[in-house]
DNA sequence: ATTTAGATCCTCT
DNA sequence: GAGGATCTAAATG
């Protein structure tokens, strides 16, 4: 992981330039940033993002950009990168994504968990946890995250290069190294198949396109599906 | 620890 | 009208 934070300062904003890689490199890129929301009364809410998937254009069967669709719901996925894509989705939850490369290309990046870091009473309250509730339980897997950042539909459309209430900062190796529980082999980097993406057929729903930090009780999946 | 069913409604065909 | 980039609780090994 060293090589990714090489010459930029942690806890820096992110602007257009970090935004315009490809699905597949900006997944990786994610992993050990920090996702930032800031409510309207001026709560911070942080997390160290630990777990990504990446969503391609037209071929990518499993994409909401599949076979070059564009429509009133996917548009963000068109836009050019540092925007953001929510949607909702099962009659009851939201996802949020980060868009990347350039305007036109469809293409985003599932952010699935966090290890929070900031604001914990706040997102418990938002998830309706009553008390018991553990740090690692708040954002392990997209709909979780979203409700306890009280992300949802309005946030679809983002400019998070200059949004007041969403934004990405780099990240801190020491954040990253606590979040993949000790870290005592080093920070390790896993890779696996999208989750619930079974629909899209063999070819894409097998693609190892998911990317999450090995041995961290904040990622989501089973220990199956995370290498143990 | 793993599996199952049910909730619930927006989006696209 | 069908299905979904999910979650929870309950049941079962």
């Amino acid at each position: 992981m060293r090589d990714v934070w090489a010459g930029v300062a942690a806890g820096a904003r992110w602007g257009v330039g970090e935004f315009a890689l490809r699905p597949r490199e900006m997944a990786r890129r994610l992993i050990g940033a920090v996702l930032v929301r800031r409510l309207d009364d001026g709560t911070l809410l942080r997390g160290v993002i630990v777990e990504t998937e990446a969503y391609l254009g037209a071929a990518d069967q499993a994409s909401h950009a599949r076979n070059g669709r564009r429509t009133a719901r996917n548009e963000p996925m068109y836009m050019r990168g540092g925007f953001s894509y929510v949607y909702f989705t099962y009659g009851m939850h939201f996802c949020f994504n980060v868009v990347c490369g350039e305007e036109g290309v469809a293409g985003a990046v599932l952010v699935r968990a966090l290890m929070p870091t900031a604001g914990w009473e706040v997102m418990a309250a938002n998830r309706g946890l009553s008390a018991g509730w553990k740090e690692r339980d708040l954002c392990r897997g997209p709909a979780r995250l979203c409700r306890a950042l009280r992300i949802d539909g309005t946030l679809s459309a983002v400019d998070m290069t200059t949004s007041a209430s969403l934004w990405i900062e780099e990240g801190d190796a020491k954040l990253l190294t606590e979040a993949s529980d000790g870290g005592r082999r080093g920070v390790r980097i896993g890779r696996s198949a999208r989750i619930g993406v079974e629909g899209a057929g063999k070819e894409w729903a097998g693609k190892p396109l998911r990317w999450f930090v090995r041995g961290s009780g904040f990622v989501s999946g089973t220990r199956k599906v995370n290498g143990g």
